[in-house]
DNA sequence: CCCGCATCTGACAACGTTGTCCAGGCTCTA
DNA sequence: TAGAGCCTGGACAACGTTGTCAGATGCGGG
């Protein structure tokens, strides 16, 4: 047969295409297999004669040591897991790449997987991670029940939820004060003098979105305004419901004035929206917006830190690992009002 | 000693806190070891009665299959690693989850790092991920030489460069038309009858940059137009000196009337400078941005699609495991020149 | 010259899984 | 009813590494 593979499995040898093992190490350098395994792992005991044989043939071989074996021997994999939405989400890029750097600080690889929001995906996708055993798991949950965690939990792989709690589980959890943030938001509309106020949001099964929509109803009723349910939109997401949904509040005989919008993608849609409209509507968003301060008029927000949360979240995690945290716990950090004018437009009567 | 930790090491047993194994399940079903194997794959050859026994007992101890022991029988791990810069920049985000999406559709996993555009960094995660036996890399390379990899190619792991191409080995690489889309870019500035250009661009060491520099000497002097070096600035990143950069050019007593960017970040701090200058100057930056279209005036960019780049890039990662690939190429996409007014201004004379 | 000690080295088992192979029990047919 | 053949289940080795432990070597002192 002739050699049309290029790559692998064109040399005879494991399977690993030809991947030399330390014994083939050691044979070639003339000395024990635990010899080569000392040298790789710079354990002491090894004369530096040895120690240059050795290293010379692997650095002739190209052996890589096997973490898969070193694994399975030692029983650490120095790999945590994060499952999120979507990595794409200019929300969770910082946080993962936070995590990220938490993990390295403590030598781990990042293993991460988007769940699309989808409750199985985000099973099937942590329990591949528990497959391989990583030695923790930070997860953004799309589902609201993480009964299946259980078994993970006793057998103690560390785990910490973050932006949105877990269900039916105790675990550790941090998350935005998303009631206070959104209650203050639309608490700010109405100083300055709305009272019709819109609310566009995700599914109320999804807990963030269920807290910003608890946060507006407070601050209404907090200032004596009963909502109307025209005024609000819950559960649409993708940017063509959004529109229309937006749309619809303000072709109403008596519009809304403001809209407090539930995340970065409605408030980028309802922002294209308000432009292409001639009624000045003022707008808080949830989530802080890159160039919010350039658009005309700036957009005001109910910023979160999404790095702060990825750190915040990767530092209990390793600090469940080290022992050093004993109970799990919720840890919620405070949202900041960005006012950039787009929140303080006065109502168009 | 009281029992203060909560989660690991609490039970007694295994080094993975508690976990049972194949054998475990064995002797609670009353059965074979091999048995326990062929019900968790599914192969055939199991009576039902004996499969439910099992399937009760891999229920009732919480049982997980261990990856890392059966990656090391099987030599395939079903992951591939993806290096690249940050995460955390809006172009890698949805690089980052297209490669995510090819890998699932094969059903991988996928391991990714930063490399924070340094290029040992970027070999230690090279390296590390190597040594998990990942089946194949996608990397976007930080570093301009990478016969550090000779070894793995050897050993038949599958490796795709993206963005930027390797250096000093033979691979397959997938990148954007950086020389034609910058050239277009500034030609398009000419045609709108500038003559003095500034460029902002990154370090002319990475590839990319190098290539966009190009492009804008290709256009200039196409146009007949001698390059004044004062209207160049390379190698700035950080938004302080793009800043100063900038205002540099501005302050000229001859000042440029229209500036090209070479990505994404430079973009966006140069929109801030001219967002406070009253003079009009005419920008096209390299790259696409969230909500360009809304700003005054629009910003004309030259957009790469950075999906289309991580999509190419793991189908021909897995068409290398297939063995249905068989030479290493090189594949340019095309980018886009997308006009938003910003590139369309006149000069201000 | 021999013993004791320190230092370096290697043989061996174990980690949890899967592939190979064989044994035992069953059914079906002559 | 005996023999052939099939189906199910289990014993065993192997994957590449690391921990344990014991053997080999060399050196100095008695």
């Amino acid at each position: 047969m002739p050699d049309t593979t290029r790559r692998a499995d064109r040399l005879p040898g494991n399977r690993y295409g030809n991947r030399p093992t330390m014994k083939d190490v050691a044979a070639r350098a003339g000395v024990g297999l635990k010899t080569v395994s000392r040298v790789v792992n710079g354990e002491p005991g090894v004369t530096p004669e040895t120690e240059r044989r050795v290293q010379e043939a692997i650095d002739a071989l190209g052996f890589r040591r096997n973490d898969s074996a070193r694994v399975l021997r030692k029983g650490r994999t120095a790999s945590i897991g994060l499952v999120l939405e979507d990595l794409a989400d200019p929300f969770y890029g910082p946080l993962s790449r936070a995590v990220e750097e938490v993990a390295r600080a403590h030598g781990a690889l990042l293993i991460n997987g988007s769940s699309a929001e989808d409750p199985d995906r985000e099973q099937e996708l942590v329990l591949a991670l528990c497959a391989r055993r990583v030695d923790g798991l930070v997860v953004i949950p799309a589902g609201d029940d993480h009964r299946y965690l259980e078994p993970e939990l006793k057998a103690g792989v560390a785990t910490v939820f973050v932006d949105r709690p877990a269900g039916q589980i105790d675990a550790d959890v941090v998350v935005s004060d998303n009631f206070g943030g959104a209650r203050d938001g639309v608490a700010h509309l109405i100083a300055h003098g709305h009272r019709r106020i819109g609310f566009i949001g995700d599914m109320p099964r999804i807990h963030t979105a269920a807290e910003r929509l608890r946060g507006y109803r407070a601050a209404m009723e907090d200032a004596g305004i009963p909502v109307e349910d025209s005024w609000m939109s819950l559960g649409v997401t993708d940017p063509e419901r959004v529109r229309r949904a937006a749309e619809e509040m303000l072709a109403d005989p008596r519009p809304v004035t403001a809209v407090f919008t539930g995340n970065n993608r409605v408030t980028v849609t309802v922002i294209r929206v308000l432009a292409e409209h001639t009624a000045r509507v003022a707008l808080v968003g949830f989530d802080d917006i890159e160039l919010a301060d350039l658009l005309q008029p700036g957009v005001t927000v109910v910023a979160q830190d999404a790095a702060a949360l990825g750190r915040t979240a990767a530092e209990r995690l390793f600090r469940q690992l080290d022992g050093t945290l004993l109970a799990p716990d919720r840890i919620e950090l405070p949202t900041r009002l960005v006012t950039r004018g787009s929140g303080e437009l006065p109502p168009a009567v």
